[in-house]
DNA sequence: GAATCACTTCAAAGCGCTTTGGATAGCAGA
DNA sequence: TCTGCTATCCAAAGCGCTTTGAAGTGATTC
């Protein structure tokens, strides 16, 4: 059943059916009835494709995920900002078109989604320091929002971000004032922006302290278990080990928490752990009060977010670009504690 | 620049250049070449929504994500299972369509995605026992494939499983052989229709042992960490607690451990503990050696092997259902060992 | 020289909607 | 009676592509 058909058995044009079930003024309210109810009769449902090409919108926002071969892993903070923005989406009216594209056609991918029509608007994830999607979407003509930044791109874009650097500071100092001045960093990979900006507060922190930074104690990797528990191994086998570590995800962490618990050390009294805490649906820090001392901000409410933001410029007339920098709340779980003297 | 506007650019008719861009025979090398460099020059792209539109595909599959207001909480599997699945896709040139919906919006949500053109085939998560949407979509004459079974729906339709019950019943008898008599089962949301084939699993491995089921230490809950770690305490306090436990996820399973660890209770000596491991990529089970013993398969092949079997069923000319079920692997770790007497 | 054929190319008809620019009717006011 | 207005409704023109059915061109065959 199509609007031509409908309207046939109705006696009425096409448009008088249209605008009926669009709800514009023009048209009677007993028609709109009659209308309605034979809608629901035939179960009538227009057809997407042909209103998207004759409105030239279409209500649909792309991700694109990359993808690559070697790590095969996929964005720990992506399931939950994936569905606090199709949360967004969905009451207003979006959905969202997911693509996963190998790294190296990664581009290629934003060209065929993005270039006619395909999206209303896109989402960029994980951007790298200097990423070349950004200027490459700016090219395209078509609005975009990154969730992140690219400390090293020129271009203006809209970004929502979370204040990584003033995060990993503010949690390295907490750590720098309970006595600690050996501290490893377990830092996700750092040619991603995010990465790199939490380095960056890291180090300022121990600036700020008089502390050298030590390299042989800080480690950079894909943030999975293992890698916080292989990472907390090496570490704790340094000439001299640290006695906190900072890291950047609740998912190391816990793997710095078995490796911790295999040699035998308690969080919060042998060696402190602060972690940055996305809050992760399925791995909540804690039930009622957090285990780990953390730098906490909602990666599902930066989708919420993200989405609003990103549906706003594409229905604003001026599409001036849109920015807002979120800062991490600092909460204090059962993992950090004074610095013992013993140790 | 679109087709029009190429073509008269060219000289040549619409109906010539589309023919020279999508690869059809009949149309000259010679002209083919000139169209090609033209497009190239215009940096001409086909308009997306314009081609389906005339196509009657929309090259595009459907995925719809159940959210409550309640739980707030992704499918743990959700994202590798996306990754896989999309990763296919891209290969096969469709892209996925994600729809967050709350509960009680679902079915509606199908059919606003599915009635008319806006994606060729949808894919069913988590289905519950008597799973509505199964029907409704049947109804709807849309191709779609369901990751898991309702049991008790009635209308066919194509899937792919894993024997959730033998593996459960095989972990659990494996837990059995180590002389185990008191298990605990720690296992997801039993109307979720995987929970339920586990419970039976484990229920059908302790009646073929002759051990009659305790309601005392089973649980079933929303697979979080905490979840594991307040339900492994609470059956710690039990008159008679385990002596193992069987979880249905890894992600319970780290909660199980921080449970034991705290009250200072080895894995593998004082307590066995077994999982379920749909191998997410964040949080695979130990690097090279396994930690818990775990019933064993890849959530992002079932992906990868969910998106097949789809597009063969859209591109097939006569829409046959199809099935498949996987078997769960054993795989030993150092999380599981014999009954102590003293314990 | 006419007929046949392969090879190219094209005009035009959709796909199913939205939206523009009237048309029509009824009614009040002059 | 005529005008102007409002409330309804409609015909037709897109949106930008694909695809059908046909036509033009040489070359080949009879």
């Amino acid at each position: 059943m199509n609007l031509r058909e409908l309207s046939e058995r109705l006696n009425l044009s096409q448009t008088t059916v249209s605008r009926a079930l669009n709800g514009y003024p023009e048209v009677n309210e007993a028609t709109r009835k009659r209308v309605a109810d034979a809608a629901r009769l035939y179960n009538y449902r227009p057809n997407i494709r042909a209103r998207t090409l004759a409105t030239g919108r279409a209500m649909s926002i792309g991700h694109i995920i990359p993808f690559s071969k070697q790590s095969e892993m996929v964005n720990i903070v992506f399931a939950d900002f994936i569905a606090g923005a199709g949360e967004v989406y969905s009451t207003h009216g979006y959905n969202m078109s997911l693509s996963v594209v190998r790294d190296e056609d990664e581009l290629s991918a934003y060209r065929g989604v993005a270039e006619k029509g395909a999206v209303d608007g896109i989402i960029v994830h994980s951007p790298a320091r200097n990423d070349p999607r950004i200027a490459f979407l700016a090219d395209l003509d078509i609005p975009f929002l990154v969730h992140g930044r690219a400390s090293e791109v020129t271009t203006p874009y809209s970004w929502l971000d979370v204040n990584n650097t003033r995060a990993i500071e503010t949690g390295t100092q907490y750590l720098l004032d309970l006595g600690h001045h050996r501290i490893g960093l377990i830092n996700g990979q750092e040619r991603m922006d995010f990465a790199q900006r939490r380095r960056d507060g890291y180090l300022s922190a121990l600036r700020s302290a008089g502390i050298a930074a030590d390299e042989t104690i800080m480690r950079s990797g894909e943030m999975n278990e293992p890698y916080g528990y292989t990472s907390t191994l090496d570490l704790l086998e340094n000439d001299s080990p640290p006695t906190a570590l900072v890291t950047s995800s609740i998912v190391p962490a816990l793997g710095i928490r078995r490796a911790l618990e295999e040699r035998g050390l308690k969080m919060g009294r042998d060696i402190s752990v602060l972690c940055y805490d996305d809050e992760i649906s399925y791995l909540p820090n804690g039930c009622d009060a957090p285990i780990f001392t953390a730098m906490r901000s909602s990666v599902r409410n930066a989708g919420r977010r993200c989405a609003e933001m990103l549906i706003e410029q594409i229905n604003s007339a001026t599409p001036e670009l849109r920015t807002e920098l979120w800062d991490a709340e600092l909460v204090i779980g059962t993992s950090t504690g004074p610095l013992l003297s013993s140790v």
